[in-house]
DNA sequence: CTAAAAACATGATATTTATCAGTTACCAAT
DNA sequence: ATTGGTAACTGATAAATATCATGTTTTTAG
């Protein structure tokens, strides 16, 4: 049985809880529970999406592909997180994937909850603008890092994002743990020098490996070459 | 004498169109007009604004600073485009600059008539959202692009960027100038590589220059690079 | 109008990063 | 336990891009 919008915790999160009592409660009727194993998309790019995505386990990336054939991960979005907001509020499809980094559990709300609420309640829009300006924001500053940061900075970044936003295991590696391949996805680069690097930081004690799992040793340093140093 | 905002043709293009009659007349009432001269800035990186700027005239470039001393070029604002919305929506300080690209005169208004109406209007709230996805949609374009596509293709593809949206004069030239050092920080390179491939592009034939002034001569083979023929 | 400053341009070189080719390690299914 | 496939890794090389040096042209300020 499917537990009720109005007592998850998950909406402590995000927008939702702007809703009132009476606009949660359609949202609890209307919605539906999906679970997606790892590697398989809720969503893909193109896609025409009847309604937005909310996280309750698990991690999503969100990624567009290049015509070269990369994928370019431009987000992840874990618990809380609502998915495919964009595309229903701006009608038009999707121009992202959401992939399942590791097993996943979602909430499926129709978009006609989502306009309805949209259109007769402004404080769940104003909240909804106000999280769209800060992935804005971020969108910025991922710009500027991409551009003027050589790789090697922005793969110290990367382990500092993915230990910031998702916390590190008892042993002290990082609770999310990622292919090389999506790594290099998310830094923008080749696969094969993103692991060199790996290799690299872990020969000067920066970071600690095993087998696919990395534990952040010396932050400091790290936060350093990010500055540049 | 300044017009009133009820007049003003600008308003179609932004979302200040969702405002009721009585909305606009308080912003008409408590904004002001500023004429900024090219290469000044309107508001710098870290400041708090206080409102938003609405282009009547010209254009400014948004752009953040990085470690390096490098600025990175985000967006190109024109005729209706408001400007730090986010901030002034997040309540954070802005982080971008704006500096404008050649004269210019901009309206600002106060941030109180903004939240104010924010809070009523749920249309604004709702017109402010779609402007904002779409941006956020654009950014992660940028994202893509950069990331995955050569200096070479993203010349190619800010050259045609500023075709469609800046127009061409009678001559056939870029409507909108910037200079070598403008388009290196659009496209994310260094000044030098910027000035060499529009050499190799003038060579080929796809584009003829004046001065500072560039025109496209081959708009199909330009498409077909930043595809990546 | 002229001097100084800024922007433009190009060559030489260094650095960064991608690509190609191949090996090894690991996991999953028989 | 064996095998087949995928991901991780490494070296050699090529390609892309940045940096440095320097000269030229254009713009700006007095």
């Amino acid at each position: 049985m499917e537990s009720r919008c109005e007592n998850c915790i998950i909406r402590q999160f995000n927008s939702l809880r702007a809703m009132s009592k009476e606009e949660l409660k359609q949202v609890s009727d209307s919605k539906t529970t999906r679970t997606i194993k790892k590697g398989e998309p809720i969503f893909e790019e193109g896609d025409k999406l009847n309604g937005v995505y909310c996280v309750r386990n698990g991690v999503s990336k969100l990624s567009k592909l290049s015509a070269n054939g990369k994928d370019q991960i431009v987000k992840l979005a874990s618990k809380g997180e609502v998915l495919g907001q964009r595309s229903v509020i701006s009608q038009e499809s999707t121009n992202l994937s959401a992939i399942a980094v590791n097993d996943m559990e979602v909430c499926f709300i129709p978009k006609e909850s989502i306009n309805n609420t949209l259109q007769k309640n402004p404080n769940f829009t104003l909240e909804v603008l106000r999280h769209m300006a800060h992935d804005l924001k971020e969108a910025d500053d991922v710009i500027v890092n991409i551009s003027q940061k050589t790789v090697k900075q922005r793969m110290a970044e990367a382990f500092l994002y993915l230990q910031n936003n998702f916390g590190e295991d008892a042993e002290g590696y990082l609770a999310l743990t990622l292919s090389r391949e999506d790594i290099s996805n998310v830094v923008g680069t080749a696969t094969e020098s993103a692991i060199r690097i790996i290799s690299e930081f872990k020969k000067k004690g920066l970071i600690q490996t095993s087998g696919k799992k990395i534990g952040i040793k010396d932050e400091r340093k790290l936060l350093e070459m990010v500055e540049g140093f």
